[in-house]
DNA sequence: TATACCTGAGGTATATACGCGTGAAGAAGG
DNA sequence: CCTTCTTCACGCGTATATACCTCAGGTATA
């Protein structure tokens, strides 16, 4: 891997720790519960991953959170390769004039 | 692609195209300002595909809307080839015993 | 010392997300 | 009839997420 880092990713690997930590749980217990390989879960953990759907799904189920509370606030600037900033509400408000 | 399609997916992807109807804006229009291809992201909103951390964020901001709107309420329950059904309440409160 | 547990780091192999094109079907309007 | 817009469905490369392994280093305890 590449450093598939973002700030994306680590916010949200944070969050998945703090959790953990907080359940006072192993990687490996962690990692098992969300039947997903360890090594792949300490990725995600250190913001080296960029987890699909269903991987933020089973974590934030395997530790008893909702995985809305594991993305919130979290925005398309901390994601890479990012060009435009342009949102709907700008487009629409184009489009009005 | 052999039907992605997930419970969760689907829902993901409806509550998508809801946000998108309410802002009155077409599918080319949302993956451009999402910076991601029409054929995805119309896969995104028919439940057919599982979208990455990455990707999850773009929607939601290009959308106008926070990220852990989308996904709220979502569990693994609703991901395929989901085996156990145990999660770190439950492992904790074994080993108390 | 040794033993066990936890975490990080790196490699390889496979599955799949994503970009990119094409074509078709429907609706709306000229 | 025609065009235009929108969406869906398919296929094909490429990039990458994930599984799986090994090894290293820390920490604790016996």
């Amino acid at each position: 891997m590449i450093a598939t880092a973002s700030d994306a990713s680590v916010l949200f690997g944070s969050r998945v720790r703090a959790r953990r930590i907080e359940l006072g749980i192993s990687q490996e217990d962690a990692a098992d519960l969300a039947e997903m390989h360890v090594s792949n879960y300490g990725k995600v953990e250190r913001g080296l991953a960029n987890p699909s759907l269903h991987t933020i799904l089973r974590i934030a189920t395997a530790l008893n959170i909702d995985p809305g509370q594991l993305v919130t606030g979290l925005d398309a600037d901390m994601v890479p390769d990012r060009v435009h900033t342009v949102t709907a509400a700008d487009l629409i408000k184009a489009r009005q004039k």
